[in-house]
DNA sequence: GTCTATATTCGGATAGAC
DNA sequence: GTCTATCCGAATATAGAC
């Protein structure tokens, strides 16, 4: 693999397990094995190495989750299964996570990637919701940006709970929770 | 108010707007004017003012949740209240964003008031899911704890959706989805 | 492209005077 | 209790040799 992946890659991995402001160059470097120079050579700096780690993570996300949401299956299992899939809980959402970096939010630039991905998974569900409204699956009152919006923020809050008991008890409790509300033959 | 508050006050702001790892003592020094022989005489070193300022926040944040969960109307309009509550939604949590901090995850002492009062909000939210079910306003196959982890999530995540947009639409639009399929009188 | 050397500021803390 | 002085390594970079 070339230097320049390599940094990507071990940046990745640190804005992961560290955020963006609890990572440094030095981190980067010995983690990927590489000199100052490489690194000043094929970036700007950190900014510039981050936007290229952050890009490359979000564009792999999108395409995880549209592999699960345009799977097989009726509108409900299509969700059950995106809220199901495997996740490394107690990681945290590698994009998710960055927005509580305040360097991150205060960038337009290295905010833009977090936004557009969770704005397309969220545009997906609620594309799904309508479908399952239009097949009598959903009940028509219910919003498909709503419901989209609802079931995003289960995931993401449900690391933030993990995370904080130390478990992923609780990410799966809350993703049962709300499958059990949005359930087709949930009793009255 | 007293030089040992004035730490702990600033490094309360310092710890919502960015994080553990990204609060340095000098910057708390600043912000609550005082020179550093006062921070270490009032405290041991970082850590241990950061734990007392989590303990505050915390404990601040409990009394407002339980103030609202625990204020009038049916189990479903509590719910409501507390989900609808006013919230300085891009800010996020004060408690729930240190679960992303690597450094207060890595601590049991600096994780533990975060664990606990979310799991006591978890708690309270589950009981009054359970008095509705008694009462006949929510289903009886709903689960107290499940929902209950359904509605901190929601919150939780709503505050994610929130900031990577830069905008406070998408925790709305999570907690009126989430109200939409918790409704009493949702349409099946 | 990569290396080493150097610079500047910050992070986190200790020592000892007042 | 608070202050100043000082310490040492890390953070973020630039310069210039190879």
């Amino acid at each position: 693999m070339s230097t320049s992946e390599r940094l990507i890659d071990a940046t990745r991995e640190l804005l992961w397990e560290r955020g963006y402001v609890g990572t440094s160059p030095k981190a980067i470097l010995e983690r990927a094995d590489a000199g100052q120079g490489s690194m000043y050579h094929h970036f700007k700096g950190k900014p510039d190495l981050a936007l290229a780690a952050i890009r490359r993570t979000a564009e792999e996300l999108l395409a995880t989750a549209e592999g699960v949401l345009d799977g097989p299956g009726t509108p409900y299992e299509r969700i059950e299964a995106y809220l199901r899939r495997e996740r490394d809980v107690l990681r945290g959402c590698p994009v998710g996570r960055l927005t509580m970096d305040p360097d991150i939010i205060a960038s337009d630039e290295l905010r833009a990637p977090v936004d557009e991905t969770l704005d397309r998974i969220r545009e997906r569900i609620a594309a799904i919701v309508e479908e399952g409204k239009e097949q009598g699956q959903f009940a028509p009152s219910l919003d498909g940006e709503e419901i989209a919006a609802a079931v995003l923020a289960t995931v993401q809050g449900g690391y933030v709970l993990a995370r904080a008991s130390g478990s992923a008890d609780a990410f799966d409790a809350g993703v049962r929770g709300l499958l059990s509300l949005l359930a087709p033959d949930r009793p009255a």
